[in-house]
DNA sequence: CACCCTATTGATATCGTTGTCAAAGAACAT
DNA sequence: ATGTTCTTTGACAACGATATCAATAGGGTG
C-alpha cells in the first residue's frame, strides 16, 4: 500500500541505505545516483515513515513548547508561527503549560524531555528569564531555543525584541504630542521585558528633562485586573497624569475602564498607551496606542534556529532580534 | 540506558509479548501475572517507546485540530481542551489551518492524513458544518470528532452546545428587561451556530408578540469590523434600537465603538449583548452581557470520545451537547 | 482415562528506517 | 605494476514495540 525506501530502492536500482543516504542529504553519493533516486521518490511519491526515522534514529522530531500563562492572542500567534516553521520540516510541536512557581518544575521540565522523548524545547517568558531553569537544561543536554531572554549569551539560541527602544520610543512620541504629567504601569516583575519597557520609559523621560511622579508609577502584572486596580489607585489621587503608558494593552484596557468608571473621557481627559498590539488595542475604542512585535515571526525563527541546529544548518539559521513597530491610534492626544 | 520491554520482561520473568499485552490491556492474561508485570513496570519506570508502538501497530497516536481563522481566543480554549485530554493518553495534537473556500481542501485534507498518518481529525466550525466535507472524510474512512456540527447524527462522534436555547434565554432575559425595539447582528453564515442563534432570538421575540424591524437586522461575520460596520449602519437610521443582540462578543465590541463613535453611550443609550464570553467580553466597559460556553471542556470532550473509539472504549464516552450559561454584565440596562 | 476446549504464555517474524562495516572501484603516488 | 587512499556502494543488524501462531496447562465431559 504505501511506498517504502525498499521500493524506491528496487526502482531506482540501488540499495536501500543508497536511498537512505539520499533522503538524509549525506554526502558521498555520487551525483548522477543522487539523481535517479530522487527521480524515483518523485515518480513513486515516497515519504519516509517517521516512526520508524525514530525508532531507529533516536530522534522524536517533536519540538515543545513551555509557557506559563501568558495571554491568549501571545500563545496562538506563539503556536502560529512555530507551526508554520515546523510545516516543511518533518519536526512537530507538542504543547507544555508549566509553573515558573512550581518547585519541581526543573525536574518535571526534565522527565517531561525524557520521557516523550523530545528534541528540543522552545521556552517564552518568564521561565525564559529564570537563570537556573535554563542552567539546568543545559547540565542536562537538552536543547532549546529562548523568546525574549533576559540576557543574551552569543551561544545560546534565542529571538528576542527591542523591547528598550520601543518603550523609549514610544515614551518620546507620548511626550512630543505635549505630555508632562505620565503616568507608568509596570509588567509581571519576572518577565525581563518588564524591567527593560520601563527603562525605556524612564530614560526617555529623564533625557528630556522631566520629572517622575512616584504615585503615577504602579506595579502590575500584565493582566486586565492589575491594570484596572492601578487606574483606580492613580484616579483616587489628588492630582491625575495627562498619559499613561502601560507595559502591555491588556493593562491599558483596564486603566481605561477604570478610567471611564471615574468619568474620565480617552483621550480627551487621559491619553493612553499600550504595548503589544493584541486584538484588544484596536477593539476597544478610543484604540490603543501600542508598539507592535513580530511575535510570530519571532516564534517562527526561535523554531527554525532550533531545528537548523539538529539539521547541522546551525551556520545558515542565528539568533536575532526583531524590531518593533509603533503604532499611533486614537487614544493618544496632543495636549 | 532507557528500559525497554525486555527489560521489563527479564525483571518479570515473562516474555516480552506478555508485558505487551499487559500494557495493553489485552484479555487472557492471568491476574497474578499482570501484577508481577505492573510492578515491575513500576519499578523500572518503563514507557513504552511511541516510535516502535507506533511502526508496528501503525498508529501515528496522532490528532489533528482543524479550524479555519476563528478568533485567536477561541482555538486557544480548543486547543487547550483538546491537550489536557491528550495529556495522560500518549496521544499527540498537531494544528492545520485550512481554508473552507479552497476547492481542494477534500484532497488537501486526505493528502495530509495520510502524509502525516493521522490517526483522527477533531473538525471545528465551519467546516464542522460542510456536509460534503465530513461524506468525504467517511468514504476515505478517517476518523474524526466534530465540534459543534449543523447536522447530529447518533452514529457519528461530536460535541455540541445548545446554541438556540442559549440565545432564546438571553433574548428573553433583553425582554424582561423591558426592551421591545432590539436589534440583531447575524454571524457569519457558513457557520450553523450563526442560524440556531439567530433563530432562538426570532423565536423568542415571536413568543414574547414583539416585532422585527428588518433595518435592526444585519449579516456580520463574527468579526470586530463586520460588527462595526453593522452598527454605523444601524445608527444611521432615523430611529435605533434600545438593544442589540450580536451573534459573538467581538461584533458587539463592534458595535460599542460605532456607538461610542456617535455618542451614544452603553448601557445609557443602548444595551448590547454578544455571545461566548470571550476576553474582551470584560475588558471593554462596561462589560458585556453574553453566553459562555465551556469551550475547553467540549474540545476536551471531543477528543476523548475520538480516543475512546481508537482505544475500543466507545462505549463509555459518547457524543454528548453542553450546556451554556448566561452572563449577565452592565451593558444591559433595565428601561 | 481419554478427549476436547479454553485460557494462558512464549518464540519468532515483522514494521521501515538508519548504523556498522566491509568491499569494490577510482584516483593517485611511488 | 603495485600499494595506498578516498569515494561510493551494499549486505545485514538493530531500534523497541506488536502480530502470528504454536505450545502448554487446566478444566470439563462422556
Amino acid at each position: 500500500m504505501t511506498v517504502t525506501i525498499k521500493d524506491v530502492s528496487k526502482d531506482a536500482a540501488v540499495s536501500i541505505k543508497t536511498v537512505s543516504r539520499v533522503i538524509n542529504n549525506e554526502a558521498n553519493v555520487a551525483e548522477t545516483t543522487k539523481d535517479k533516486v530522487l527521480a524515483s521518490v518523485k515518480k513513486l511519491g515516497f515519504k519516509p515513515n517517521k516512526s520508524a526515522q525514530s525508532l531507529r534514529s533516536k530522534k522524536s522530531y517533536m519540538l515543545a513548547l513551555l509557557y506559563d500563562n501568558p495571554n491568549k492572542s501571545y500563545l496562538a500567534d506563539v503556536q502560529s508561527g512555530i507551526f508554520n516553521a515546523c510545516k516543511s520540516t518533518g519536526y512537530n510541536l507538542v504543547v507544555q503549560e508549566c509553573d515558573y512557581k512550581s518547585s519541581e518544575l526543573k525536574t518535571d521540565i526534565v522527565k517531561f524531555v525524557e520521557d516523550f522523548r523530545i528534541d528540543g524545547l522552545i521556552v517564552t517568558p518568564p521561565l525564559s528569564d529564570m537563570e537556573d531553569f535554563l542552567q539546568n537544561l543545559d547540565s542536562h543536554e537538552i536543547e532549546y531555543s529562548v523568546i525574549a531572554p533576559s540576557t543574551m549569551n552569543p551561544e545560546s539560541l534565542y529571538v528576542s525584541s527591542n523591547d528598550y527602544e520601543a518603550a523609549y520610543s514610544l515614551t518620546s512620541e507620548i511626550i512630543k504630542h505635549g505630555h508632562k504629567d505620565i503616568g507608568f504601569i509596570k509588567g509581571h516583575p519576572k518577565h525581563s521585558a518588564s524591567h527593560l519597557r520601563f527603562n525605556g520609559f524612564i530614560d526617555a523621560i529623564k533625557n528630556n528633562g522631566i520629572e517622575i511622579n512616584e504615585d503615577w508609577v504602579k506595579q502590575g502584572n500584565f493582566s486586565f485586573k492589575s491594570g484596572f486596580d492601578a487606574g483606580v489607585e492613580i484616579f483616587h489621587s489628588e492630582k491625575i497624569p495627562t498619559a499613561i503608558f502601560a507595559s502591555n494593552d491588556s493593562m491599558a484596557a483596564g486603566i481605561m475602564k477604570s478610567a471611564q468608571m471615574k468619568g474620565l473621557q480617552v483621550p480627551h481627559d487621559l491619553s493612553l498607551a499600550g504595548f503589544d498590539d493584541s486584538p484588544i488595542a484596536h477593539q476597544i475604542w478610543p484604540a490603543l496606542t501600542t508598539v507592535k512585535q513580530p511575535v510570530e515571526k519571532m516564534a517562527a525563527h526561535a523554531a527554525k534556529i532550533l531545528i537548523a541546529k539538529f539539521d547541522g544548518l546551525a551556520e545558515q539559521t542565528k539568533s536575532k532580534e526583531f524590531k518593533s513597530e509603533l503604532i499611533v491610534r486614537e487614544s493618544l492626544k496632543t495636549l
